[in-house]
DNA sequence: CATGAATGAGAGTTCATTCAT
DNA sequence: GATGAATGAACTCTCATTCAT
């Protein structure tokens, strides 16, 4: 494949995320994607064969930008509560840029494509979670919390959010209440960086 | 509408709502629904107009069986810690029966078509999940926790399971450890009922 | 056919009147006539197959109303510039009445479902114009016209009118132009009664 | 739009047009016109949307096509009789070749999609007309009619011909005798060139 | 007589997909 | 690489028409 060839799909990737982002995944079609392109039917078709390949690239490229942090943090012996605060504001962040979240788009996808993508990802939250979590009760920087229970719940709870937030408005209280409530369950209430 | 008619439509709404537990709500088509009622196009289009309708009424059915004996229990003096196990138990079976969950097809509904129902649902919820936990809290049957930010974070996760568990295979260990969690997080690890 | 069903057939030929008058005949549908005469589809069925077969009963009974006031009045002797304005006005009035024109619906009609209706129609329409003009020359009360070529003109226009109408706003003062052409050129511009 | 592209509308202009002037304008399906143009669905709509689309770019093209050797005639000072006759002649053609004609289509066209194509056909043959009979008096080529009425009635009895003639069988002399007296009425008897 | 449920044919419309240019 | 014309399948929706009640 030419340079141009690459550039054409990557012009067509954040086209296409932005289409995916508004309407969901089954909604969007390959005329749709060409129109926003400006691509010919034709044009678009020899770069992709189907809307779940251009939607697999666009996953496959968000995965890569995983929070690789804890991983690092814990390396480098930061504190763990230092890790844990810069996660959660993270968290919070993308908990309240609704806006351009692919939520929707990713759920319908794998509701329709049953396929290993979502697993993957989500034992990978889970063994950064529990890294984490181990990491901290050692250090005693953390409270001796039942790590797998601990972990479900921040995990589905952020989930739950992250998703609902796209059906129903939910105000940065909540965000705040929830974000807060894993917060205090593993360090107490002694402080806040 | 005569009798039959009523009788069509119940027939109606119950194939499609196996349908719509399959296939989520986009992807079913009026034609589906014909062939899994055994009706030919018109006849379905007599009594809806279409999957939307259909898919209204059959949430507006299961809205209107919603849990009531929260109050119930209340009302009668129950002890708050059986209202939850009671509850907890509900949770339990429905996270488990993952097969009939209109949970891909609601969520897709919500996306695409934004209304209020699902606001009122979710409102609902909370104001019952907060009338326990004042009440139990004023009899002193569970912790004095933050009311708000537990129901959040209840209503969030239970949600959070309920979605991905379309996506990804959850255990029935997972599923445990969070109403677990909540449990203690209500009453302690005192005992179980 | 018992007095119900003769009712229930007039009810039908009146709505349907209005209905035809106002879409025309092709774009009505038996459905149509069901809804604004509160019957049901097999109700309706009972009395007419088919919207053809409601139009050429309204048709009929138009024609069985038409003026037959020429012959009487030349049976009456009554003079012929009396008769032509009798006329004259009979058309100005329908010409200006465009709200209630089956014209349209007539039209549309004939088109689709050749017969002889229309030739009949027009053929008694001329006979009566050709008395008419036969009896006013003969009494001296018209010039000397040519009675085909003068009929022609007069059908045509009237009906031309009578269809454009419909389709392009035309003022009072196009229809007394072409009225009151044709009546100078019968009678010249002696008088007007 | 590409060569092909302008080739397969004009192919799709000339079959509807036999289609519309012979099936009219509301009985002709999208489905009809892919028939008759061997085109498929998905084909035809790639061009035109809609049978109202394809039927107003046939009018629009007849419109451009309309007689302007009235002003020609007139400004190559041509002799007033002349171009009546001229026009005549054409009328008569168009009176005589029922067979291809657009009236009933554009009739019912006009009735259900209310426009102001029809008034501005109207107006501008009225436009033309009362410039040759001005024209005609100055020159005292004509006899001195009163020309709104004179204009009116040409019009009219022309539309009411050209429409009635695909509803009953218009005989030749019928033509003749109406085109005749409008000759008369304005040149009178002394000659026919 | 009248109701309204049901059938089935057919129109409109939209797309994924292919292919000549 | 890219264009846009064309195909054909699938879906939505509307009716004429029938029939059990």
């Amino acid at each position: 494949m030419g340079k141009k060839g690459i550039q054409t799909k990557g012009l067509i990737q954040e086209n296409a995320y932005l289409l995916f982002a508004e309407k969901g995944f089954a909604a969007v079609t390959m005329k749709d994607i060409c129109e926003v392109c400006g691509l010919s039917r034709g044009g678009l078709y020899r770069h992709y064969g189907s809307t779940k390949e251009i939607f697999e690239e666009i996953l496959q490229g968000i995965a890569d930008m995983d929070f690789d942090f804890i991983k690092e943090g814990i390396g480098k012996e930061q504190s763990a509560r230092k890790i844990l605060n810069q996660i959660l504001e993270k968290m919070q962040r993308e908990l309240l840029d609704e806006e351009n979240s692919l939520s929707c788009a990713i759920y319908e996808y794998s509701c329709h494509c049953k396929n290993d993508f979502m697993i993957e990802m989500n034992q990978r939250a889970k063994q950064k979670w529990t890294l984490l979590l181990e990491y901290g009760i050692k250090n005693e920087e953390f409270k001796p919390v039942d790590i797998e229970s601990m972990v479900d719940i921040i995990l589905y709870a952020y989930q739950g959010i992250r998703m609902w937030e796209q059906v129903i408005p939910i105000d940065v209280k909540t965000v705040e209440n929830v974000l807060e409530k894993i917060r205090k369950d593993l360090v107490g209430d002694y402080d806040r960086v």
